[in-house]
DNA sequence: TTAGGGTTAG
C-alpha cells in the first residue's frame, strides 16, 4: 500500500506584500553559523564619475582574484568606501565569487547585501550551504527566499532537499514535498529524486517508494537513490529485488555509483556468490578500473574471507586509506589468516600510514588467534605509544589478546589500569580466568563486578558458565545458568550448551540429555558435540552414538565428529564400528583434521605437524623425543592406546602417538630455548589424553612449564600436573 | 542541479 504523501499545508508561500508564514516555525530554533557582521557605511549618493571608476576597478579586481584572501581584501575595501552598497551588480559579483571560493560565510553575509537577490542567486546561496553541510542555514536562505515573496525554481529545491535529508527529523522534508506538490514540480525527475534521497536519509522507506514508485520516467539517479535508500535503512532483501527490477527493465544501464550501492546490500547479507556476480557485471560493464569499485569490492571480498581476492584488489589501489586498510587487516584477522593481518598492519606502519582505533584492534585479534605472545606485546608497546594508549575498546581487545595467548598475568594487568571498567572489560577477564581453568577467580571478578554496581550482560554469563565448566564448578555454574533470567537476561543457544557440558563432563550424563531434552530451542552442534565428548571420557556408547547421529544430521562435513565417535568406539575395542566410521567418513568424502602445533621462538613462528620431518632441525627434534622417550618409560609411563584412531598393532599405536605434533615442538622448544624457560605451544585440535599425560611428567622430568593452548582452552604444565586438573 | 561505498572489543 503506497503510504501518504504528506498533508499539504496552507500555502507556505504568500502573496508578494504580505508576509509569508515561516517555513516551519521550529526552523528559527535551528542553529546557523555564526559570522559577523561587518559594520557599513550608510548608503552613499548616486557614483559619480570618479566613484564609478572605482567600481570599474574593483570589478576588474574581483576578476583576477586569485585567492579567498584577495577577495577579503576587495570586500573590506568596498565596505569601507561604502561603494557596496552603491552598486548591487558589485555584491552579487562578490557574492558569487565568494561562493566560488567555497567561503559560505562571506557568501552568507553578502547575500544580505544584495536588495533583491534573484532566484540563481538565492539558488546559488542555498546549494552552497547544503553542499557544506550547513544544513540549517540553507534551509533559512530558503525561508528568507519565500518570506520575500519570491517563487523557488526547480533548481532550488534539489539542494533544499538534500538539506532536509541531513536534519534528523523528517519535518521539514516533509513542508518542502507540499510546496512541491503546490508548485507542481511532479514531473520534475531532479526534484522527484531530490525526494526520494531526502525521505530515504530521514528514514521513511516507504514514502521514498511511494515517490519512486509513482514516477513514470526514472534515471539511473532515481534507481540509485531507492536501492541505496533500502539498503542504508536495513532492507537489503528489498533493495536486491529493485536492482534486479532495474536490470530486467534494459530502460536504465547502472553506473558505478549504482553498483556500489548495490555492493552494500550484498554486503550486509555477506552472500558473496551474488557479490562475485555483481563484480562480473562491474567487468562486462567495463567499470573495473573505476577506483570506487575496486574499493567496495576488496572490502567485500575480505568481509566474506576471500582474502586472496580481496588483496589482489587491494593492491590495485594507488593510496588506500585507512578504512580499507582496517577493511583488509580485519578481513585476515577474521577469516584465519592472522599472520597475513600482522604482516599488513606491519606493512602500514612501515609505509607511513597512520592506524586507528579499529587497526590496532584488528591486529590485536590477530595476534589473539596467533597466540603470539611477542607480537602482542609488541603491539602493546606500540599503542603505549600512540594515542590509542588509554582507548578502553583498545584495553579490552589487549586483555582478550594476553589471555588467548596464554599469559593471564599480561591480560589482568591490563585489566587492573583501566580506571572504569564497563561490562566488556569485566566480561574478557572473566573470560580469560575461564580460559586458563581458573574458575574461582572467574566468579570472584563476576561478584566484584557486581559490587562495583556494573550489570553483567548476556556474554558475561557465557564467560563466567564458560570458567564453571572449564573447573568443573558444576553447582556454581548451576546456580549462576538459573540466576540469569533475575538479571533480566534470557539464556541463548551458547549458555545451553555451556550447562551441557558443564554436567556431561562431571559424568552427569544422564542430567545432561534430560537437559537437552528440556531446552525451549532445537539443540544445535555445540550441544550434542558436548555430549559426545562426555560420552568419549566416559566410555557411554549408546549416548554418543545417538548425539553423533544428530550431530552428523546438523553438520555431515565435519571430521572432528566422526573422529570422537570412532574413539568411542576404539576405547570401547568396537574395531568393526571404528572401521564402518571410516567408511562413512569415506563416502561423504570428510577426512581427519590435521594435527598442527606452533611455538614461538624469538619472535618466530614454528609450525609441525604430527611426524613432521620438514624444519631443517628435524634430527636434533627426533634425538631430543627419543630421549624424552626413554625418560618416560624409564619413570614408567604407560601410553594411554585409546588415543588412536585406527585399529594398528601396539608397536604403531606407540609411534604414532608420541609423534603427535605437540610432542614435536615440545621437542623443538627444549633445543632452542635455555633451561627453565616456559614453553608456549598452540595447537590446533583437543589435546589427546596420552599427550596429555605425557606432557604432565615431561613439564616434571625437564624442569620446565609448559603452556599449551588447545582448541578449547589452555593447559598450564607444571611439576608432573596440569591446571586443568586433567579435567579437559 | 539529483544518487554511492568500505573498518568497529567479548
Amino acid at each position: 500500500m503506497a503510504p501518504a504523501v504528506p498533508a499539504l499545508r496552507r500555502p507556505l508561500i504568500s502573496v508578494p506584500r504580505t508576509p509569508p508564514p515561516p517555513l516551519v516555525p521550529p526552523l528559527q530554533n535551528l542553529r546557523r553559523h555564526p559570522f559577523s557582521r561587518i559594520p557599513h557605511e550608510e548608503p552613499c549618493d548616486p557614483p559619480n564619475s570618479s566613484a564609478t571608476l572605482l567600481l570599474r576597478r574593483a570589478a576588474a579586481l574581483l576578476n583576477s582574484a586569485a585567492q579567498p584572501s584577495h577577495l577579503s581584501q576587495i570586500h573590506a575595501i568596498l565596505l569601507s568606501s561604502g561603494l557596496l552598497r552603491c552598486s548591487p551588480s558589485l555584491s552579487a559579483k562578490l557574492f558569487l565569487s565568494a561562493a566560488d571560493f567555497g567561503l559560505i560565510h562571506q557568501a552568507h553575509h553578502l547575500l544580505d547585501e544584495i536588495p533583491s537577490p534573484s532566484v540563481p542567486l538565492w539558488n546559488v546561496a542555498i546549494r552552497l550551504h547544503s553542499r557544506h553541510g550547513a544544513f540549517a542555514d540553507a534551509l533559512h536562505i530558503y525561508d528568507k527566499m519565500l518570506r520575500q515573496g519570491v517563487v523557488p525554481d526547480g533548481l532550488s529545491l534539489p539542494p533544499v532537499l538534500k538539506a532536509c535529508g541531513g536534519l534528523p527529523a523528517p519535518t521539514f522534508g516533509r513542508a518542502v514535498h507540499a510546496h512541491i506538490l503546490r508548485w507542481g514540480f511532479e514531473t520534475d525527475l531532479f526534484v522527484q529524486n531530490g525526494l526520494i534521497a531526502m525521505y530515504a536519509k530521514c528514514r521513511q522507506i516507504p514514502c521514498a517508494r511511494a515517490v519512486f514508485d509513482r514516477l513514470s520516467d526514472r534515471n539511473v539517479v532515481s534507481w540509485t537513490s531507492i536501492i541505496s535508500g533500502c539498503a542504508q535503512n536495513g532492507f537489503p532483501l528489498e533493495a536486491l529485488q529493485i536492482f534486479a527490477r532495474m536490470l530486467s527493465s534494459s530502460v536504465v544501464r547502472p553506473d558505478f555509483i549504482a553498483l556500489v550501492s548495490v555492493l552494500k546490500a550484498y554486503m550486509d547479507i555477506e552472500d558473496l556468490d551474488q557479490g562475485s556476480s555483481v563484480h562480473g557485471l562491474v567487468i562486462k560493464l567495463g567499470l573495473d578500473d573505476e577506483p570506487d569499485l575496486i574499493i567496495t569490492l576488496t572490502a567485500i571480498y575480505a568481509k566474506c574471507g576471500q582474502v586472496h581476492t580481496a588483496r589482489s584488489l587491494f593492491n590495485r589501489v594507488p593510496s588506500p586509506d585507512v578504512i580499507l586498510w582496517n577493511a583488509m587487516i580485519s578481513g585476515y584477522a577474521k577469516n584465519g589468516h592472522a599472520s597475513e593481518a600482522v604482516e599488513l598492519f606491519r606493512e602500514m606502519i612501515a609505509r607511513h600510514m597512520k592506524p586507528d582505533s579499529v587497526t590496532i584492534r584488528s591486529a590485536i585479534l590477530a595476534c589473539a588467534q596467533l597466540g603470539s605472545l611477542d607480537v602482542g606485546k609488541w603491539i602493546e608497546d606500540y599503542t603505549g605509544h600512540s594515542h590509542f594508549k588509554d582507548d578502553i575498546f583498545v584495553k579490552t581487545s589487549l586483555i582478550d589478546m594476553y589471555a588467548k595467548c596464554g599469559s593471564i598475568a599480561y591480560a589482568h594487568r591490563v585489566f587492573e589500569c583501566i580506571p572504569n571498567k564497563d561490562v566488556v572489560v569485566w566480561s574478557a577477564i572473566i573470560m580469560g580466568y575461564g580460559l586458563h581453568g581458573r574458575g574461582r577467580e572467574a566468579i570472584r571478578l563476576f561478584e566484584e563486578m557486581k559490587c562495583a554496581r556494573v550489570g553483567p550482560n548476556d556474554v558475561t554469563f557465557v564467560g563466567l558458565l564458560s570458567a564453571c565448566k572449564h573447573a568443573g564448578l558444576v553447582d556454581e555454574g548451576w546456580k549462576y545458568f538459573h540466576s540469569m533470567r533475575d538479571y533480566g537476561i534470557e539464556p541463548r543457544h551458547q549458555h545451553y550448551a555451556c550447562v551441557v557440558d558443564l554436567l556431561a563432563r562431571a559424568g552427569h550424563l544422564e542430567k545432561a540429555y534430560e537437559f537437552v531434552r528440556s531446552m525451549p530451542m532445537e539443540p544445535e552442534v555445540t550441544v550434542w558435540g558436548a555430549l559426545l565428548n562426555a560420552c568419549k571420557i566416559y566410555g557411554h556408547v549408546g549416548l554418543g552414538q545417538y548425539a553423533a547421529e544428530q550431530i552428523f544430521a546438523l553438520e555431515p562435513s565435519n571430521a572432528g565428529h566422526y573422529v570422537q565417535l570412532s574413539n568411542i568406539y576404539a576405547s570401547a575395542g568396537m574395531w568393526s564400528d571404528v572401521a564402518r566410521v571410516r567408511v562413512l567418513m569415506k563416502e561423504k568424502g570428510v577426512s581427519k583434521a590435521i594435527g598442527c602445533s606452533l611455538t614461538e621462538i624469538d619472535g618466530k613462528l614454528h609450525s609441525f605437524r604430527a611426524g613432521d620431518k620438514s624444519h631443517p632441525r628435524y634430527k636434533e627434534i627426533f634425538e631430543k623425543l627419543a630421549e624424552l622417550e626413554r625418560k618416560l618409560k624409564k619413570s614408567g609411563f604407560v601410553p594411554h592406546m585409546g588415543s588412536v584412531l585406527h585399529d594398528l598393532s601396539m608397536e604403531e599405536k606407540e609411534e604414532s602417538l608420541c609423534n603427535h605434533s605437540e610432542r614435536i615442538a615440545i621437542a623443538f622448544g627444549l633445543i632452542s630455548t635455555a633451561p627453565g624457560t616456559t614453553l608456549r605451544i598452540m595447537k590446533n585440535l583437543r589435546a589427546c589424553v596420552n599427550c596429555h599425560s605425557a606432557t604432565k611428567l615431561i613439564s616434571k622430568l625437564v624442569e620446565r612449564e609448559i603452556v599449551i593452548r588447545d582448541i578449547n582452552r589452555f593447559h598450564h604444565f607444571k611439576d608432573g600436573l596440569c591446571s586443568c586438573g586433567d579435567y579437559w
